[in-house]
Parts: C-alpha cells; structure tokens; sequence
RNA sequence: GCCGGGGUAGCAUAGUGGUUAUGCGGCGGCCUGCAGAGCCGUUUCACGGGGGUUCGAAUCCCCCUCCCGGCUCCA
C-alpha cells in the first residue's frame, strides 16, 4: 500500500481566505512553486501574549503547510523596534533602562517565546531601525509623486489621492470624518486632512530620532512594513497576514503607500487571523486584561497551549478558556502514545492480519486532514482527524499489541508529517521522543521487576515503582498481553 | 452612528439544502489487583426568536433580539 500524497493534486486545491476578496479562492502564488510571504511581526516593548501566539502560531501551520505543499517559501516577519509613545517613556523610567535596552530585552524574549512554542523563525526578521535608508527613500518617491506633502510636525501620505483607499478594509475616506467613535476629532496633527496618516514624525524631546531631509525624526508606522517587505520580497509578493486589528488602518495604509509608489499590486493574499477573547472580550493592555505568554506556557505546557490554540479556526474569535486547554492535553497525550507506540512496533517483528484495515484507516484520515488544512487552513477539522488515527493506533495496540514494523513504518510517516505540521518544532522536542538504550533498558528493567513483584501479589510495592517512573516523565499502562510504556513531557500541571 | 463576525444538546467546537455531528463532562457497562487507557451504551434526534422560499432549511431570503470585534496604541 502506498501512503505517499499526490502533492500535486492536494496543493490544486488549497484554498483561503482573502480579507481584499471577502471571499475563499484558490492559492496560487505569482511565481509558479515559490511562494513569498510576509507577516507582521511584534512591537518589542513587551513580552507577547496569548493572542500574539495565536496569530503567530497559526502562520506557523501555514508556513509548514505550504512547505510540505511543495513550495520554496521565503518568509519575512518585521520586528517594530522604533515604537514610541507616553506610555513607552514612561515605562524606560519605571524600569530604569535606556529605550536600547528595552528594546533588546524584549526582542530577546520574543524569539524565546516564540521558539517555546515551536515556531519556526522566518527567513528573515528585519528590524525596523536598521531599515530607516529605505523607508526615507520610499517617502522621497511619494512625495516625487505628488501622493505625500510635508508639513510643520511631519511628512503625510494624501489618502485622496490614493483612488483605491480603503479597498482592504471596506473603510471610506469620507466615514473617517463622520466616524462617531470621537478619536478623530480629538486630531493635533498638522496634516490637510484627517484621514491622512504620517510616513515621517519630527521628534519631540527626549524621543529617539534619525536623520531625514525633512529634519530629525521617525518613520511612521506604516512605512516601515512597506519598505521592508518590498526590500525582501519585491514590490508584489503571494501572502501578508497580520491580526484582524491590522486590517485598519495599518495593513490598508501599506497598500496605499506601497501601490502609489511602484504602481503594482502590493499583495496577492491578505490574511488575518481573529483576536483571542478573556472572558469574552478583547484582551486590553490598558485594563491589565491580558495573559503573557510565557505564564500560559509555565501553567499549562507549550504542547498543550499551542493545540489548544489551533482547535479554534483562526478566523472565528478564541475565548480562551482553562477547560478548553485541558481537552486539548488529552488529544496531545494519545498523539504521543500514538507516535511512541509506533515507534516501538518499527523494532517488533510482529505479524497481524488486521494491521493492513489500520493502515487504510490511517491513509483515509490522513486524506481527511490534508483536506480540512486545504479548506482555509482548518486546524480544527485537521486536528480532530489527527486524533482518530491517535484512537485508531491506541485501540488497535490495546487489543492486538504491536503494529507490524512493515504498517507501522507506513504510519509512522502520517504521523511525521500531521506532527510537524500541527505541532511545529514541538513535535520532535516533546511528542516524538526516542529513549537511549540505556535509558529503554533501565525502564524495561523496572517493568519486568514490577511485574514480578504483582505477580507476587505485593501490589504496593509494585505501585511505588509506577509512581516513580511517573515523576520521570514515564507513563505505564498494564495491556492485556503486556505493559507498555511511553515519555510524558507535556503533563497538564494543575494547582 | 457606520462596517464586519457570531448565537448548534450541560460545556466547547465542526457542519452552507436532504444520511445517527465530534470532543469534554455526567451516568451505566466491559476490561483491570488497582490505576490508566480504550471500547460499548446513555444523557441527545440540538441548531437565539418570528416569518418566507422549497418536496425538504442549522444551512438560502426578510424582520427582530442578544453577544463580540473594527472605526488611526493594538496580533
């Protein structure tokens, strides 16, 4: 039997969604086989939270996916160093430290807490204050242009110039003025129009600036993605994504800057994954309303988290909740004892008829989740998949002991590739874990001397050993023609 | 105010016209020295309310209602 994909066929029918579109439609990048995408990286002036790792998670499957699609995919994510405000100063003097400092800790704790999570690093991670040439010299182009003028505090972009203002977002130029939400109105910039966003601010003092022909400053927000994005990846590329919070007016302010200065089509794709809810609404950094990250991982496991944060589809809004985690543990402990189980068949020579209906079982649901992920990326559909082949091999091994090594070989390759998928870096790091044979031998030594020791009827003893192979991380179950045992790592600590 | 997304059995999450939804929890059973895990049964023929289209609607259309998000800090 062959388990092997037609990736040519699966990839024709991968489909999402594109927030330019509102609508599914199929992917195909320009370039045929490679595929360049860009996604809107941190802000380091603080340690990420869950709903971060939500959306950086869920690129992760994408990044991962197109990969095992067949694609050359070149990845960029931006880290906004440059961001300053009140709150900011106000933190450099709470916390002792120089806006430098601040910024390389943060930066520092965002790769750790991403790589925690199993996320792979992008191609590139270019930094925003290394990349102030090219934002000045994109500026000068739109001003050459006539798209931006300069004023007393700044340089902006004339969103009336721009004809396709607002195509990504739905908003129009004229409801930023009517718009009730009482922000705008409340405007002490010096731009001609309200809607008019900055490319470059004058610095005030005590902020952090860089030298421009239109005085010491800073770059907008905006520009910086503008200009790195195209530095990397060409002035029209497959894929941006972002939070849907990025939608307004950030990402429809890209397209505005980027078109009106190369005239082409910025981007093919946008993606935007929905906000992480705590007790139902959006998490707030103003109201403390918010759950770092790296507490989430210490509370509950990294393994766990980052399941539990693809069970929902990434655009349908996560409320997130402890129950919810604890569902996702158990599915993440049968995919290990799945994964580890069929490990240790690839070295039994064991014949079982019924081991070929497991293996057409498994191909038929490996089929099941290559079509949920084709579907607009749908983890949740994918996942649960992944977990009927964890019941499927877990049951069968219940009842039948161990795979024959010529099946589980052919499983073992479903399991690789669901696992790097969904899990990400995670899946070698703590799921698919393999025991020095040392290591198997002491264990295997523990169980046979427990299972002397209940033959002799002297339970309690034999329990103690079981309770101790447990805080190693080893979990042993008693079957029907035996004992088998797997490594632990993800456990679901509870207070 | 404008724009968008939702309301599915105790809880959560799929499902865009027609077959017994899935997981978790509860209860009962099988298995077991115990535990764990798994399996079977049950809770359960569920889709916010009203109207319409249709042979047939959770799914399409209209109205109402409640919740959430966006409307220049934001993933």
């Amino acid at each position: 039997m062959d388990v092997s994909v037609d990736i040519e066929k699966v990839r024709e029918n991968f489909r999402v969604y594109n927030t330019l579109s509102k609508d599914i439609e199929r992917f195909e990048p320009i370039e045929k086989n490679k595929v360049r995408i860009y996604s809107c990286g941190l802000t380091v002036n603080d340690y990420m939270h869950i709903g971060h790792a939500r959306t950086y998670t869920v690129w992760d499957v994408l990044v991962r996916y197109l990969r095992f699609l067949g694609y050359e995919v070149f990845h960029v994510s931006n880290i906004t160093d440059i961001s300053i405000d009140e709150k900011i100063l106000k933190r450099l003097e709470e916390e002792k430290i120089s806006f430098q400092q601040l910024i390389e800790k943060y930066t520092k704790a965002y790769f750790e807490d991403r790589e925690a999570l199993g996320i792979e690093r992008a191609n590139v991670h270019p930094l925003a204050t290394q990349h102030v040439q090219e934002m000045i010299e994109l500026i000068e182009i739109l001003l050459k242009k006539g798209y931006a003028y300069i004023a007393e505090d700044g340089v902006y972009f004339s969103i009336r110039k721009f004809q396709n203002y607002g195509k990504l977002s739905g908003i129009k130029p004229e409801a930023l003025v009517a718009g009730a939400s009482g922000r705008i109105s409340k405007d002490e910039y010096d731009k001609d129009y309200v809607g008019d966003f900055a490319l470059w601010k004058i610095a005030k003092e005590k902020e952090p600036y860089w030298y421009s022909p239109w005085g010491k400053g800073r770059p907008g927000w905006h520009i910086e993605c503008s200009a790195m994005s195209m530095k990397y990846l060409g002035e029209s590329f497959d894929i941006h994504t972002g939070g849907e919070d990025n939608i307004f007016p950030h990402h429809e302010n890209e397209i505005a800057q980027s078109e009106a200065a190369t005239g082409k089509k910025f981007v093919k794709y946008w993606l935007h994954t929905k906000h992480v809810l705590l007790g139902g609404e959006k998490m707030s950094k103003s109201y403390k309303r918010l759950i770092y990250l790296r507490d989430a991982i210490a509370k509950y496991g990294a393994t766990n988290l980052r399941l539990y944060l693809l069970s929902t589809h990434y655009r349908k809004k996560l409320n997130f909740e402890e129950k919810g985690i604890e569902e996702a543990s158990l599915i993440v402990n049968r995919f290990t004892k799945a994964v580890q189980i069929t490990l240790k068949s690839l070295r039994k020579e064991i014949k079982n008829k019924n081991a070929q209906e497991l293996l057409s079982y498994c191909i038929a649901k490996f089929n099941n989740f290559l079509d949920a992920l084709n579907d607009d990326l749908n983890t949740t559909a994918a996942i649960k998949y992944l977990d009927d082949i964890s019941r499927s091999i877990i049951t069968f091994v219940e009842s039948n002991g161990f795979v024959p090594s010529e099946i589980a070989e052919n499983i073992i390759y479903i399991l690789d590739k669901m696992g790097e998928i969904i899990f990400g870096d995670l899946y070698k790091r703590e799921i698919r874990l393999e025991p020095t044979a040392e290591f198997e031998e002491f264990i295997e030594h523990m169980i046979k001397e427990r299972d002397e020791l209940r033959k002799e009827g002297k339970y309690e003893s034999a329990d103690k050993i079981r309770e101790n192979l447990r805080r190693m991380g080893i979990e042993i179950e008693d079957l029907r023609f035996g004992t088998i045992w797997y490594i632990k790592k993800n456990s679901l600590y509870r207070k």
